[in-house]
RNA sequence: CGCGGGGUGGAGCAGUCUGGAAGCUCGUCGGGCUCAUAACCCGAAGGUCACAGGUUCAAAUCCUGUUCCCGCAA
C-alpha cells in the first residue's frame, strides 16, 4: 500500500520501521517542526524524521497540519492509507477524507480508557496492572475512533514509562502492521467504542513531578516509575532540587508528618508519607548524576528528624 | 554565545577564594574479634587532581584555550 506516516518521538520509529520492514511503500513521513533542544539549542530533528532520512523517504514538516496548503500537500501524494502514531497535532477532517483506506491510529493504551496524551505514563501513574496498545480507524474526536486490534500488555511491578515505552513500542509497531494487513484483505472487523467508560488523560509536565508528601507512599512510588525517565519526580532538599528516580514502599510505622526523614540507613533514606513509608533508593541532586542513595549519602551528610519539602 | 553546577585513587565528596608535603565517607584486599554478620577493631593497596598551554622558586589551587557530564530554561 502507498503509505503516508505521520509520527514525531522514538515511540513512533518502530512502527514506521516495520511498515518499511513490511513491504509497504511509505512515500512521505510528516513530522512535527524540528526543535531546538538542549543547553546549545541546537536543532534537531526528531526521531521519526531521522529514521525517514536513514530510509531514503520525503519528510514534511507543516507547522500546522491544518493549513490547506499542509491538507493539499498530503493530497498530492495520493495515499492508499495514513497512519498516525504519537504525531503531537489534530488531524482535520479533510485530511482524514483523502485516504480510500481512511487514517488509522496506533494509540499505546486500551481504548476507551487513556484518550488523549500520555497513555503510557498514566497507566503507570495509576498503578495499572494491565494496560496495552489499541489500534483505530481515526474520526474527528480525540481517540474515539472505531476500534480495529487491540493487544494488552501487562505492567511490571518495576515498570517506568520507559520501559513501558518500549514495549509497547514494538508491540504497537507489530500490531499496526498486522491492521493494515486485515484492512487490505478485508478482515478488519471496526468496533466502535464505549464512549460511556471512556476516560481522558492530560499532558505530562513537570509540575507533576512535585512530590506531596502527604499522598501514600504507594501513590508515591507510582508517580516516581510514571515519571521516568522524563520529566522524573521530584523533592527538594535544603533549596536543592533532589529528583527521586528509584523507591520502595516499607511499611506503615512512625506517626511523624509528611515529608520526615525519619531514618537514614547505609544506603537508603526513609521518608514519611501520608500513609506509609517510602525508602529511597536512587536519587539526584541538582547539577549532579543520578546515583544510588548509597552513593549520595557517601558524600552528602542528611540528618535524621530534617524534613524534604515540597517543589 | 540563554542561566547555572561540576570533572580530585573503584563510588560519592572536601580541599581551589587566602598557591607550598593527596584528605573524608564508602568500597576493595589482608589480619583480628565473634556462634555469626551487612556490625566492630587493626593494617594495606590504589590518584599524571579532565586535557593543553601560561605565570611562579613552587600550581588540584592563579590566567588562557579545549573537551566531557549534569540541573534549569526552551
Amino acid at each position: 500500500m502507498r503509505v503516508i506516516f505521520m509520527g514525531t518521538p522514538d515511540f513512533a520509529v518502530g512502527t514506521l520501521e516495520e511498515l518499511i520492514r513490511a513491504g509497504h511503500e511509505v512515500v512521505l513521513a510528516v513530522s512535527q517542526p524540528d526543535k531546538a533542544v538542549g543547553r546549545s539549542k541546537a536543532l534537531k530533528y526528531t526521531p521519526v524524521k531521522a529514521c525517514a532520512v536513514a530510509h531514503g523517504i520525503e519528510v514534511y514538516q507543516p507547522n500546522r497540519i491544518r493549513e490547506p496548503e499542509a491538507v493539499e500537500y498530503l493530497r498530492k501524494y495520493q495515499p492508499d492509507i495514513i497512519i498516525v502514531e504519537a504525531f503531537g497535532q489534530i488531524i482535520p477532517k479533510e485530511i482524514l477524507d483523502i485516504p480510500p483506506y481512511g487514517c488509522i491510529n496506533v494509540h499505546a493504551s486500551l481504548l476507551p480508557k487513556y484518550r488523549g496524551a500520555s497513555p503510557i505514563q498514566w497507566a503507570v501513574i495509576h498503578g495499572d496492572k494491565v494496560t496495552g496498545v489499541t489500534t483505530m480507524r481515526m474520526d474527528e474526536g480525540l481517540d474515539t475512533g472505531d476500534m480495529i486490534l487491540k493487544e494488552e500488555v501487562a505492567v511490571r511491578e518495576d515498570e517506568t514509562a520507559g520501559s513501558l515505552f518500549e514495549r509497547l513500542s514494538e508491540v504497537g509497531a507489530k500490531l499496526c502492521v498486522k491492521t493494515v494487513e486485515a484492512i487490505e484483505n478485508g478482515t478488519a472487523v471496526y468496533t466502535p467504542q464505549d464512549s460511556a467508560k471512556a476516560t481522558h488523560t492530560a499532558k505530562i509536565d513537570k509540575e507533576l513531578g512535585r512530590i506531596d508528601w502527604s499522598r501514600p507512599a504507594e501513590e508515591i512510588e507510582c508517580l516516581i516509575r510514571g515519571l521516568d525517565p522524563w520529566p522524573s519526580a521530584y523533592t527538594r532538599l535544603e533549596d536543592k532540587i533532589l529528583k527521586i528516580w528509584k523507591a520502595n514502599v516499607v511499611g506503615e510505622t512512625g506517626n511523624a508528618a509528611p515529608g520526615c526523614i525519619v531514618k537514614v540507613a547505609k544506603d537508603t533514606i526513609w521518608v514519611q508519607t501520608g500513609k506509609g513509608i517510602l525508602s529511597l533508593l536512587e536519587v539526584q541532586l541538582e547539577g549532579k548524576k543520578r546515583m544510588t542513595t548509597e552513593a549520595f549519602l557517601n558524600g552528602y551528610p542528611v540528618e535524621e528528624g530534617t524534613y524534604f519539602k515540597r517543589g
